[in-house]
DNA sequence: GTGGTCTAGACCACA
DNA sequence: GTGGTCTAGACCACG
């Protein structure tokens, strides 16, 4: 089950924190196509946000194809993000969590290891936004 | 010289996004103590957004500490969050062009990558946030 | 209920004047935790200036600590400056009553009798600035 | 002489601070019909401000009726604001000067003591503006 | 020409 | 209905 939460203090609307959170999950293969959200109800008693902000967000996965609004029932993942090379086991995610510890050890904190990888990123990569970790960059990705 | 990139389609409000990359470029590094910052007019040239909203970002920016505005001269950096081992010549910055070259290779997509290191991240560590890098986070370096 | 008086002509902007006045009711205990500021709205119908001007003071007294702006709620006081020796029934209170009684009595305007006081500031305490009461000087009280 | 002390992180545009502090020092005695004000270059090597900044404050003051500035002479005191009462020697300032001391021992700061003196007037005196000592106020006195 | 304030008004986020 | 962002544009402060 995902959990979300909520930065009030970033200046990023909550809906988009939700969202953003619930599509990592699903890039990392935590939220699987069938799995449940929490209800509205549980994520307001964890976040202390208003239920139609909870549901605000939940649509705009809906209209994205993400998931599904079963009245009565609950929100299901409709579509996977899963990437191969992601999985749990992978052989990339123990090297990362190798390199997070070193970076750590040295004194960078998450901020400054985002930056990093921000910049890393942005290398290679010229095109497209410069943002954040976990951007909406409007999900359409395989199923 | 700094070069904004905002993504109006992200939900994230400008001068947020100013916010963050002007603090991703202190703690790479890349901005100094005593660089200007673009001015606003230049900053509106490069990305079509008001120049209200780029004020907006460096006002912010000036309470926080990291910058000072001085009327007909421009904006420039009074606070460094530069990190020592995130030098641009750092071993981690050299592991991570490497970890990321695979990841790309791979088949994961920036965002993927985002969303993994992430999770590496809130293993480690399981306070606050999940945000994005360059957050506002309460800037609380030294120079 | 605080009730802002701006003064147009006084050459001070608008937004500061908001704070200037704010902060002086922290001070004085007219204004405690968790009390409520006139919404924007209400300002602007009593002072006619901007709801945006308004706004301004509110985030920046947000971002000194001093309130925090609830959306749908209102904005709300976070922190007191009440000092003890300041409230309404203190001695010191009283004799000032009477002392500016006799200030007025003989001739002095209130223009006057703020310079005097500022005077007699400065002659204790060479340090600072010069300027007027509620000044933002960088709050740094408690609660 | 007087002598300018400008607080940049008012928010009060320098000029209006020149303007308040020459002011209070017309209405203490401090200055005379007559005496000199400092010249631009004198204020410009004292508070690191623009010369243009200084020379529109006196100007602003010259349309005011309070000074005359005389081509390669100066700028010098064509009016008076002082008022019996106010004098160094006065009982009135005496007794202030006992008040804030005790105000002082009693662990109040400049802001508060400025905070509770405006209370005192605006208890007394519902009318007009509510700000700071050294308020322009359209300087119209007697002479 | 730099930053800075203010207005007006459209539209959004959230309770 | 509360705060919040953004735009557009006028005018000001300052170097």
């Amino acid at each position: 089950m995902v959990e979300y939460r909520i930065d009030r203090s970033s200046g990023v609307p909550a809906y988009v924190q939700i969202v953003e959170q619930t599509e990592r999950a699903l890039r990392m293969g935590t939220l699987r196509v069938g799995d449940k959200l929490p209800t509205a109800r549980e994520v307001v008693a964890a976040t202390a946000i208003n239920p139609n902000t909870v549901l605000r967000a939940y649509r705009d996965m809906e209209q994205a194809g993400l998931v599904e609004l079963r009245r009565g029932l609950g929100t299901f993942v409709t579509r996977s993000l899963a990437r191969p090379g992601a999985e749990d086991d992978s052989p990339l995610r123990a090297e990362l969590a190798d390199w997070t510890a070193r970076a750590r050890a040295a004194g960078l904190e998450r901020a400054d290891i985002l930056a990093l990888v921000t910049a890393a990123l942005d290398t290679h990569d010229d095109t497209k936004d410069s943002r954040a970790p976990g951007d909406p960059e409007r999900a359409e990705e395989d199923a």
